[in-house]
DNA sequence: CTGAAAGCGCTTACAG
DNA sequence: CTGAAAGCGCTTACAG
């Protein structure tokens, strides 16, 4: 391996002390012009680049921020891993991420001691999962010494610093359904150890009781968010609960799958069946027919993830102690499109 | 900021060396069972975590590969990031992601030199663009130090190791729609500027060509990849290519629009309008029809490269030299469903 | 405005 | 099997 140039080099070039050319790198004002000058030439020249592993290595802070996060696929995750990386960035932060590639039961403290070793400023736990009992990082080592924050659910006890109205909008989905004219509002669910999930169902469970609708084991289907779980979960709903006319499918993908197959089978959409899904992923406009569905603005929320982490960051930065900022309220709205207007 | 245990309090405690405590952290055989145990029990108990950086940089490696990235919100730089972050951690090795946020030049050699202050011992380019003039690195410092691999295009004077048969495949899929009895194929193409909307076009034209059937500009729309754009892209195209009865969308989201204008104006597909799309995403068998497409296998590509990459580094570890691998070719190969079927 | 010294937390030869 | 010394490439007080 060929060697890389160092600070120390570029220091004996310039004929001034390691010191000098830190301050140069690091915009130090504290430097005479000419020195600088003098010094940034040979930086140039010699194409110098310092080692960042280095620099973190000696100075107080690593200018990194942590991240834990399901899988790219889902189109949550992503969206707003790319506002965190991007806003990050911008700020002068880089993203350290930790992707969880199964789904398979996670331990929150050994995730987040492999994520410590690398030295994080803070780190945001991004994974919606939901554990049987209650699971709370117990180690006082591991909370004590940087900001961890969570995405919505206090399930870690760490604070959560934003809070988005799941199962409030889900309602609102469902009683839109029943305002169409709708009268049997089926449900294709999501994995149930998802948080999301619950939160969605319990929305649905509310307007029904709302409406007075005893509650049916028959109009439940449980999918795993895939296209493929949609299709089969209408195929399931329109075999054990036919008096069904409408859908409400947990996320927009498997209510893609609910389409398909109804589309498939004749059925119309939304004369003889409502469909409506949850996310607004930016293809549901052009499903056929367009997906009614509710919004949720991910980008907005990986922003208030990373701005509250750098706001915890700095503030440890500056006073040694960092504490939970407010929770921000958000409340997804829906969007209605052809797929649950009935009365049309 | 509470301190964090280190590696010579660990010594401290159990009364051995700081090397003793590293060959214990590190496996290495000659340490005396009881001593082992005396001091992993230490470690265990102060939940000791050895520091990433300061291992890193003493260390001849890093165990870390650079990846300069598209956005993730396209299907194909997302799953063979997903594959070249599971695959890498798998071997022992952390992906350090670049990812570049907009659709704006990009200059190859300062992303690299960023990524390189970070001291990987690899470098993944995986950015599909393509430059007006030849683009190469020329800086001999980033060449020469650790291996740099790239997708498919030469593009920067480094080695490619995967070799995707884009243009092949796009004319197969053109052929197929020949075949099934369509006479007049549109196409909306991928932003120009990327290497794969190139290929894909070309083996577009290649098809026409060889059914002997002259080139004309008013076959032609543009779009950016999304879905929006092939619903323009679509409408441009009924609009000046009238006698046009099938059309080949560069990407499956541009698929989807088309789809979803041509559904809306109540022309039938397949039987009035083939539609064929590229990339094979997940949707796409429940697309309205079902979308016939080309099949990418994404996850391949992506590891491919991961594993090109560690090999180059064992080389380069273990002889101070590495040479590029062979280059692996892919031909991705059509998926026929219903959307171009028209002798059903 | 500039520099000599110490230190960040590890690993690498080398010696015994 | 174990340890004293030196070093990785920076930054941080501190002194002048």
């Amino acid at each position: 391996m060929v060697r890389k140039i160092t600070l120390a080099e570029i220091a004996e070039e310039a004929g001034v002390s390691k010191q000098t050319v830190s301050r140069v790198i690091n915009n130090n004002p504290d430097v005479a012009i000419a020195t600088r000058k003098r010094v940034q030439e040979i930086i140039d020249r010699l194409d110098y680049q310092p080692n960042v592993l280095a620099r973190r290595l000696s100075a107080r802070q690593t200018f990194t921020i942590g991240l834990i996060s399901s899988n790219l696929h889902h189109i949550g995750p992503r969206s707003s891993f790319v506002a965190i990386d991007r806003d990050a960035d911008a700020a002068g932060y880089r993203v350290l991420p930790y992707f969880l590639h199964t789904d398979d039961p996670v331990d929150p403290e050994s995730h987040i001691r492999a994520l410590m070793a690398h030295q994080p400023d803070a780190i945001i736990w991004e994974i919606a999962r939901t554990w049987d009992e209650p699971v709370r990082i117990e180690s006082p080592n591991l909370l004590s010494k940087i900001p961890i924050i969570t995405m919505e659910y206090n399930l870690l006890g760490v604070p959560s610093v934003l809070d988005v109205g799941q199962q409030e909008s889900a309602r609102q989905i469902v009683h839109h359904l029943f305002d169409e004219g709708y009268k049997h509002v089926g449900i294709i669910g999501g994995p149930s150890h998802w948080q999301v999930a619950k939160r969605r169902f319990a929305g649905w469970r509310e307007a029904l009781s709302e409406r007075g609708i005893t509650f049916d084991e028959r109009q439940i289907a449980y999918g795993d968010w895939s296209v493929e779980s949609g299709a089969k979960g209408v195929a399931q709903l329109l075999d054990q609960f036919q008096e069904m006319d409408a859908v409400f499918a947990c996320n927009d993908q498997m209510a893609l799958g609910a389409l398909s197959i109804l589309n498939e089978r004749g059925i119309c959409i939304p004369d003889e069946m409502g469909v409506v899904g949850y996310d607004d992923m930016p293809e549901c406009a052009f499903f056929w027919p367009p997906l009614t569905t509710v919004h949720q603005p991910f980008d907005t929320y990986g922003s208030i993830l990373v701005h509250k982490a750098i706001e915890m960051i700095e503030s440890n930065v500056k006073y040694g102690t960092f504490e939970a900022p407010e929770m921000t309220v958000i409340r997804p709205e829906i969007v209605i499109r052809r797929s649950s207007r009935k009365r049309l």
